[in-house]
DNA sequence: CATGGTTTCGAGGCTGTATCGAAAGTGAAC
DNA sequence: GTTCACTTTCGATACAGCCTCGAAACCATG
């Protein structure tokens, strides 16, 4: 219905819809009809259904991405620069309008179709592991298994979206309270996981 | 096509679909066959394919239930009580053939017909939250409010099984690690997180 | 206004959900 | 052995959603 570029609209609308009623609920008439137009004319754009969520998952994958790249090559100790990607994280994924876990989900059953996500996931998973690997390295971090501490992240903060929208609340808060369990579980005895949080 | 309760087979022919198609792909068809009944046939026994995911889902539930009860009742210190909370929640999580944050996203959607679960939902997060709530009083665990400890624990558990079913690894391994990190940015400054994880 | 590219849509095939009523199976009572 | 009530199975069918296709409407440019 209204003016801009058609393909802006539907995924604005997809997001919209995809977090009221999850993907599987949301027909192609229903979000036809919610950008004026008629169903079999979204074919016109989109090839189907999933490439409208790959769309909408192309862009949220960016934003993680930016951030290790931004920190990585930035100053501060490993710990501060894992807590402000966790908590930047965190936050990020929380103002989405839909429930990533759920695109994560139908992305991981068609890997081929879901490519430029899995390779991008991919290198987020790299950057993060060298960081810890870093960290370890340094003695800023504990002795752990830096891949599995990557998982673990990243985990906690898909993981944390899923309750958060259920229960909102301040993403801020949210997102620090997530970043200083976390981070605080893999930093050294000697560190101070509040000092960092203040810092951050 | 077996012999016994043709609910509890479908149920389990139902887990393993889940876990291999996902819910969405698993049709009333292919679930029929698996065990050897027409598609009409499921509708005598399941009124729809949600009360066959409901069903399954009651089982999970209980598995973390049981264990937060029997480790309230025993004896130790919170972090320990904690951590084998955690490790014992992934390990279990871990082993589910099917992928439990989709099932929880599904629940999610449909808070009456799913409310049973919800309800023991809602009582593992009372019993997990008082636990963290007596550890910072006494002085076993940091500072940090008891709900969003709480929440973040249940969200690394959940977020935990995500990716442990794209790349299989010992669940034992994982759970440790998962522990060890979540509890380890939970316990006071004094505490050796270690020291706990070779207790437990 | 003719031409060619762009955008929209209606009709229809196909697959999956769920309902319904009929048929087949089962066993206890007579 | 037949009857009867109850359980279980299934085929037919309605209905909704995905996606294709070809035709029509739209629009810029010469």
């Amino acid at each position: 219905m209204a003016a801009g570029d058609p393909i802006e609209e539907v995924l604005i609308a997809a997001g919209r819809l995809f977090g009221q009623l999850g993907v599987e609920a949301t027909t192609m008439s229903k979000l036809a009809a919610e950008v004026g137009l008629g169903q079999s004319s979204l074919y016109y754009y989109f090839r189907n259904r999933d490439e409208v969520v790959a769309a909408l998952v192309a862009r949220a994958n960016v934003v993680p991405l930016e951030l290790i790249e931004g920190l990585v090559h930035g100053d501060g100790i490993v710990p501060l620069k894992l807590y402000r990607f966790v908590r930047g994280d965190v936050e990020a994924l929380c103002g989405l309008p839909f429930d990533i876990n759920e695109i994560h989900r139908i992305a991981g059953r068609q890997r081929d179709r879901f490519a430029d996500y899995w390779q991008e996931r991919a290198l987020l998973d790299r950057r993060l592991t060298s960081l810890v690997r870093a960290g370890v390295r340094d003695g800023s971090l504990r002795d752990i298994d830096p891949r599995l501490a990557s998982a673990t992240i990243l985990a906690s903060d898909e993981g944390t979206q899923n309750w958060f929208r259920l229960r909102p609340q301040p993403a801020r808060r949210v997102a620090d309270a997530v970043a200083r369990i976390t981070i605080g579980g893999l930093v050294a005895p000697g560190i101070d996981i509040d000092e960092i949080a203040s810092e951050a």
